[in-house]
RNA sequence: GGGCAGAUAGCUCAGUCGGUAGAGCAAAGGACUGAAAAUCCUUGUGUCGGCGGUUCGAUUCCGUCUCUGCCCA
């Protein structure tokens, strides 16, 4: 039996979400989402996520499962995904993958450590290293314990000392040796497709839906999670839309600020998107430079696919 | 019509007592293996508004024109 997943990458504000349906209902397929922010409930608005009626023409998955108090990781994601593709491939069907989160994606197609956990006692401790003696004696601590990798990480980049430092405590092996020996976790052919837009129309779009946003009540939005009592703090709310819209309601900056910011940042964001699936030799880039086009590209995988 | 103040990087401006210029923001390029919408690195050549003059040399001084803003008629 042949196992088979198409995967849809791309910026923010590209299309991915309704290029997804469009295909899956082609396919009479199901979508899995590879967004570390849409799988949490409530944010909606701010994560451009599916509309309700967009969930329901299509089984999606991976969207709404957690409370955003929850911490969640790329290795949960691609632990439980691989469960719902076998699920998917025994049915015969072949499962569209959309979302712009390249890490998850990378983990699902080539693997990803995952046996060694995190150590949330440990990572305290060494953020309070940083935050004490500075980012200089973390990066210390690495070379100490590990120079390899800490020939590949500036002391700055503490985000990854503290994950090569608690790989090391808890596995006793390098993070670039396990590296070094990963393998793919899952038998199956993945075939990439990326959305390649004109730099401005997308960005000129990225302003339109962030404005568009604001219309349909993101404030109010963020309003309720607080008002929930979800603090400012959680992983979930360090997201481009909602830190700002949170300073604003803070009283930090006004709402026109932090909508210039929202603009900003995620053009930002859909910058470091293109940047990172850059890499990836194996996505077929289409080349778009209106909405109207997805109908067409959306015939044009399945034909792809099918040839 | 007259007076004054401007015109320098995509934007806002600084500066050069005459030796062809630099900040902030925007932007661009890159890294990335359990927080990834996260975290982090690198990058500033632009007819210094046009044309003339003075000068070895003008973006800088002088003249003039154009444009913008303000004021007076």
């Amino acid at each position: 039996m042949e196992r088979r997943a198409i995967v849809i990458v791309g910026p923010t504000c590209s299309g991915k979400t309704s290029l997804a349906i469009n295909l899956a209902l082609k396919l009479k397929s199901e979508i899995i989402s590879a967004d570390s922010r849409q799988i949490y409930k409530y944010l909606n608005i701010g994560t451009a996520k599916p509309s309700v009626p967009e969930l329901n023409t299509v089984q999606h998955h991976f969207i709404d499962c957690f409370d955003p108090t929850e911490l969640y990781n790329v290795s949960r994601y691609e632990k439980e995904v691989l469960k719902t593709l076998y699920i998917l491939f025994d049915k015969n069907i072949v499962p569209v993958i959309a979302g712009g989160s390249g890490l998850y994606i990378k983990a699902l197609v080539d693997g990803i450590v995952d046996i060694v956990d995190t150590d949330d006692e440990y990572r305290i401790e060494l953020l309070k290293l940083k935050i004490e003696d500075g980012n200089e004696a973390l990066y210390e601590l690495l070379v100490k314990t590990d120079p390899v990798s800490a020939e590949t990480m500036l002391p700055q980049n503490w985000k990854r000392i503290i994950r090569a430092l608690e790989v090391y405590k808890l596995s006793g092996k390098f993070i670039w040796q396990l590296h070094e020996e990963q393998e793919r976790n899952v038998d199956a052919e993945f075939i990439q497709y990326g959305l390649k837009w004109d730099r401005e129309i997308l960005y000129e779009n990225i302003n339109n839906r962030v404005d568009n946003m604001i219309e349909s009540g993101l404030v109010e939005e963020v309003k309720t999670l607080l008002d929930k009592k979800y603090s400012p703090e959680l992983n979930s709310l360090n997201t481009v839309g909602y830190k700002e819209i949170i300073s604003y309601l803070q009283n930090e900056i006004t709402l026109e600020r932090a909508v210039e910011l929202i603009k900003r940042n995620t053009r930002r964001y859909a910058k470091r998107q293109m940047t990172w699936f850059n890499r990836d030799k194996r996505i077929k880039w289409i080349e778009i430079n209106s909405a109207n086009q997805l109908d067409n590209i959306a015939e044009f995988i399945y034909t792809d696919v099918y040839k």
